[in-house]
DNA sequence: ACCTGAACACCGTTCAAGT
DNA sequence: ACCTGAACACCGTTCAAGT
């Protein structure tokens, strides 16, 4: 039985999965494969290559035609189908902001976002800002969403050990119960100024920094 | 003369600056500072503290008070602080990304765009997110506005060796080069979609989540 | 075509022992 | 108090040689 390379993705997600992604090197997946390292290098010309193919297997499907009829909602939802999918594994929002900048993977999202916003009747130009915002939105709220996530659990499992590289503790300590609060809220809060600014935007016809393309629409 | 505590925070910027964080090691930093790796952990207790060290110097100074009058020109003022804070050093987004999660760091400049969002007048937990969401924006954006632009004097040198990892090309290639346009340009417009959902946020008086909250209004 | 064996050139971290 | 010497337990990657 011959190793291929969907075999070798297989073995990576399931190590990432249960192991999380500091764990997954080239020699544990050999391992886990039953092969030796250097047969991985078959398949994939090297690590980040693979880390690239794990991205595009967690963000399948993301980019899929949203049902919402209105363009608020299609921007709502394919936010939300975002979130979920990096959510989905172990890391997944670490591993797809990693392997980011060589991506193809976030492109096809990017452009969703993109067609999002044309429906709303922005300019190309804007719904490609529009689209990029809320891009670099999406990623760095369910980071670090995942890894407070992460670091709870270890928490909860060792008694504060919290911040254990830091020796005096964060200087504020008053608010951060909202932090700790529902963190669907806070991503839907973020996502609403999004879409306020985004209708703004119609509204006023762009009188703003990029240039004048103006042309005034309601949302419907 | 004794190896003091910031000598090796120092000789570490020094090589981030010069090297980048591929090739800031323990070794090679011991090495530059003409002494035995295993020294440096007297002064740190592990490579993870010097990060966050580091980290702290470089957004030394961007949570001070911002001197623009309006709520929304002080936020713009803290954003831009920010980013130009993260430029400043070869790869100082990514190194305040990766070092994120063990903040005390980003906390105080939260902090600086919470009372940002106060002054505008926002409740306290929607200054507090709209806070957050503004930082995970400007964090997300520049560490992608970085990484290209690395990309960008890599492949400058070496003649279209461009994403060397990737033998599919992207299916975009139609309007990339709205992504290579002045990345200022494309941060100030995500930027004013958010300054945009608050002021918008103000004038509704908080009815939360994308629901029907549609009164148009100028802004300002 | 696909994999093994074995190496190369590294890592971060620890710790007895020195001064 | 501060550092050396030397090791431990790893990495990713390469490449002749096997089948």
């Amino acid at each position: 039985m011959q190793l291929r390379r969907g075999d070798v993705l297989d073995g990576a997600m399931a190590i990432l999965d249960e192991y999380g992604l500091g764990d997954l090197t080239m020699r544990k997946l050999a391992t886990s494969l039953g092969v030796q390292p250097g047969a991985l290098y078959w398949h994939f010309p090297n690590k980040q290559t693979l880390l690239g193919a794990m991205a595009d297997r967690i963000l399948d499907g993301v980019a899929a035609p949203p049902t919402a009829p209105t363009w608020d909602g299609a921007l709502s939802e394919l936010a939300h189908r975002f979130r979920a999918a990096l959510l989905a594994h172990r890391d997944g929002a670490e591993l797809v902001a990693a392997t980011y900048a060589s991506r193809l993977t976030t492109a096809r999202v990017r452009e969703a976002f993109v067609a999002a916003g044309l429906r709303a009747r922005l300019s190309r130009a804007h719904a490609e800002l529009a689209g990029y915002a809320l891009l670099h939105y999406v990623l760095g709220h369910t980071v670090d969403e995942q890894s407070r996530l992460q670091l709870a659990e270890l928490g909860a499992l060792t008694r504060r050990p919290v911040s254990p590289d830091v020796s005096t503790e964060t200087a504020a300590g008053s608010d951060d119960d909202l932090l700790d609060g529902d963190p669907a809220v806070r991503f839907d809060f973020g996502l609403t100024l999004f879409v306020d600014g985004i209708r703004t935007r119609l509204h006023t016809g762009g009188a703003t920094s990029p240039g004048p393309n103006v042309t005034p629409v309601q949302s419907n």
